[in-house]
DNA sequence: CTTGCAAAG
DNA sequence: CTTTTCAAG
């Protein structure tokens, strides 16, 4: 079972470099997309329903804006669209689809990198979601969040962490909450295969980031216990540069 | 004496396409240049005084919008920004550069294609400026009115004049008001150069309109009755596109 | 630096 | 369809 992670900063534009050629070879399951920038009306027939798999969306209210995707191979039994929490659903964040007992979470978390009051919003989500992420922890399925997760966890998650120890995605109390969140359970499933492997899966736009490999991994597939032992491999696909972050690859055992 | 008049549509888009580049090699010795979209601290020292030339500027107080500007070989004797008209002037449309007997303008006229409220602005425009234009002619000085003017004179000067009778830029009212400036003694060169030469200077940038040659000839360097004496011929350059309107490049005969 | 927006042409 | 601005990342 193959499961992919992208954030596609503007499907609209991924989709200009070639991410619907390359969807078909990569064999994938499911895929979770974030950052859409776009609404249903926005998209083609391609980017709502690409050959061989179903789409499901939750777009920001805002034009434009955020957005989360799962394309799944199979018709999922559920989708789940938002937190049920209005002011974080606006921003078109979280979806879910469910397979029998496995669950498959597309999440893009605010970034707080624009100011303060965006930084606010972040930690007002974290603070509302560890409780979410504890219940369904408590609910005995399988489940995998994939999506941008925003914080890179460790110093070994990004380039230059000594430099970045006061901005936003590698703030103390960010990487203190990713902390308690693996506390609980859950599984970091690129660190627990490769402990050593810097896995960066963004780089900023901005100067030779990309060139210099200046990078952060803040793209995660985070999973249950149950299902982080069913993991095969990973990889990150930097060969085609579809956004400022490159798609995260896993395999799993088993099948959907 | 070579003058040159171009509406750049973005002096920065120009000069990415090589606009600065092309202009040591015109010869010209008065540039006037429409649409710079850019005020001076968006401009580089290129664009502020190319090598050769000295360069001033009438920019709108609006960001990214309208703006005229001259190049200079030779120093004017004096430089006039705007009409003396706060409303027009605001939207940096009127340029002046007097060279002893020769007074050279930078007209950009408001285009009233994006709806009723611009073409009534444009309407407001061409009766404001037809009494400056007549004591002009009365000051007894050689002039030209180099720019985008706006407006198609007769059928000759689009490509599909029967589809535009009705569409800002061909309209009846404007088309007289051409007429009526022509009646005053001031001389479109072009024109009488060249009677049967189309002589368009822009086309759409919607559809196939440059590549189908769906023009108009909206760009003018209209003269004082003197000063179409001394002209010799015009061209207008294609070899490179640097905007959706051409430059049109005049040949006088004497010095500057 | 880039996406997508809106205004303007 | 294009340039530019703006917000956001």
């Amino acid at each position: 079972m193959r499961i992919i992670s992208a954030n596609l900063n503007g499907i609209r534009s991924a989709a200009n470099k070639g991410f619907f050629d390359w969807l078909p070879q990569t064999g994938a399951d499911v895929v979770c997309l974030q950052e859409l920038k776009a609404q249903l009306p926005d998209m083609s027939e391609a980017m709502l329903a690409p050959a061989g798999y179903h789409g499901f969306f939750h777009p920001a209210e805002k034009k434009g804006y955020s957005g989360v995707g799962i394309y799944s191979r199979k018709q999922p039994d559920a989708v789940i669209e938002g937190l049920g929490i209005p002011d974080i659903d606006t921003e078109g964040r979280y979806l879910r689809a469910d397979f029998g007992p496995l669950s498959v979470i597309s999440l893009y978390l605010p970034s707080g990198s624009s100011g303060e009051e965006r930084q606010t919003i972040k930690f007002a989500f974290l603070e509302r979601f560890l409780p979410h992420m504890r219940q369904m922890l408590a609910e005995g399925r399988e489940i995998v969040v994939c999506g941008d997760w925003n914080i890179a966890h460790q110093p070994i998650d990004l380039k230059n962490w000594k430099g970045n120890l006061k901005n936003s995605g590698f703030l103390p109390e960010e990487r203190a909450w990713l902390t308690e969140l693996l506390g609980l359970g859950w599984v970091d499933v690129w660190r627990t295969l490769y402990p050593e492997a810097p896995g960066y899966t963004w780089w900023s736009n901005r100067g030779q980031a990309y060139a210099k490999d200046v990078g952060w991994r803040i793209d995660y597939q985070i999973t249950t216990p149950g299902l982080a032992q069913r993991a095969l491999s990973a990889s990150i696909y930097k060969e085609i540069k579809f956004s400022d972050h490159a798609p995260l690859i896993m395999d799993y055992t088993g099948e959907l």
